[in-house]
DNA sequence: ATAGTTTTGTTAATAAAATAACATTGTTTT
DNA sequence: AAAACAATGTTATTTTATTAACAAAACTAT
């Protein structure tokens, strides 16, 4: 199993290399890679070890099979499904966005409480009242939820996922949620992210 | 200067704080702040040793004066103003929900390329184009900038953002930001998130 | 061919973060 | 009043993450 950091910047790699690949020429090196993303050459060399790969001495990594490599790692090449809880503002903005892009994890489905968002498609994605979630997660065999309702009935709601068979959480929600061992969860509070901003300008105009 | 992640956490405390401070009683113990929060006593009274705040032993800590104390290290009292880049989907969420909260951290202008969004209030924010974005800086004396406009020019307006006085910048595009060393980066990238869980879901599986 | 250069792969060292250990102190109980 | 207890505050240890160091390999130039 992979250091948390190492999975995410794996995912960045991958991006990168996806648009590098277009223009650019066949092989990368390590100190490009790291430019790019703004890492140490280092650091990069030490992740691609970590996930077995290796690239020719002189000539850098292979951006075709270390896009295959990364990909093989991070989704195994089976199709991922996943779920979003609650349309709002920000559930649908990030429906929006997952939709245009091709990859290996898809938005099946989405869930709602309020009966003006249900039984329709929204942002290109079936939205179904909350009641069928179990029928639905069934049915669409997703092991991905994303959290983007609004607090009150997080847990509730997580309860209900996780028994119904999610394995992994997206949490947008400001709510600490509680979650067995064997479910992986990740959560994202845009509010701590924006005072932790403020503090380290404040710290850096101090000084 | 405090810890990252000790920061994160601060900005966590104060606000499961604040919803205690409404019900329940006047002190709080490390490990009940902790459960909340899902995480160890140890930690909680850690953090708290670095900002400086003692609790009183056997009773713990008063729920007012360390949330004082929390707001003093993070905001220092005073107002800050930030602005937003681009009012799609994604800052027309975010700022329709910071909006909705009291805080410190106001965003007080936006800004567009797209006609249709210019000179018009949107979420509540006065949206401007980025021509105008230097003078509007100069008005409003902004220190921070949240990112959410399309990729390509992400990197023309950070310099632009930065040359005009911008201290700190949330990122939420997909372009790796070059800024100058005084300037506060903090990224987040979603698709990078779900991949994470994704992995991990797929490795937790696996065991 | 040989020496020099550049780049990878890996081990070693350092730094940052989390956890554990424990001394101290105020409170309760006997 | 003394002993036991339960909490904080702080130092020490462990774990995780990053960075540095360097040997091995592959190409280039002499
Ligand atoms: N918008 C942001 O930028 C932002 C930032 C940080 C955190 N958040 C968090 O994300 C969540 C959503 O934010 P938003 O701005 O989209 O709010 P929103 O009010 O626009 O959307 C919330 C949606 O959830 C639905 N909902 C409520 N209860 C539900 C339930 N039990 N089951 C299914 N759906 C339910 C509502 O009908 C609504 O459509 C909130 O918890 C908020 O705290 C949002
Ligand atoms: N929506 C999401 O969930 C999500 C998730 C991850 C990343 N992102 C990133 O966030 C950004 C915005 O996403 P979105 O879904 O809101 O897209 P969007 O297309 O809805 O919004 C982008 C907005 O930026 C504006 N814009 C473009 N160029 C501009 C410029 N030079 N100056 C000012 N405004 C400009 C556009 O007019 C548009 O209103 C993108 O970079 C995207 O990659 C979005």
């Amino acid at each position: 199993m992979l250091p948390e950091k190492t999975v995410e910047r794996l995912s960045m790699y991958r991006r990168v290399l996806q648009t590098y690949q277009d223009n650019k020429s066949e092989f990368i090196y390590s100190h490009e890679l790291a430019s790019l993303l703004h890492l140490t050459p280092v650091q990069v060399r030490r992740d691609i070890m970590l996930i077995g790969y290796t690239g020719t001495q002189r000539k850098g990594y292979s951006v075709r099979e270390l896009i295959e490599k990364i990909s093989q790692i991070l989704d195994g090449g089976a199709q991922i499904n996943a779920v979003i809880v609650g349309m709002g503002h920000l559930g649908k903005a990030i429906t929006n966005y997952f939709n245009s892009k091709r990859s290996k994890i898809e938005i099946v489905a989405a869930f709602e409480n309020d009966a003006t968002k249900i039984n329709r498609i929204i942002s290109g994605i079936k939205s179904y009242h909350t009641d069928s979630l179990e029928t639905i997660l069934e049915d669409t065999h997703a092991t991905i939820a994303i959290l983007s309702l609004s607090p009150p009935e997080a847990q509730d709601i997580t309860d209900r996922l996780v028994f119904a068979g999610i394995k992994g959480i997206l949490n947008f929600t400001s709510i600490p949620l509680n979650v067995p061992e064997d479910v992986f969860l990740e959560n994202y509070d845009m509010v701590t992210s924006i005072e932790k901003v403020a503090y380290f300008v404040k710290e850096k105009i101090k000084k």
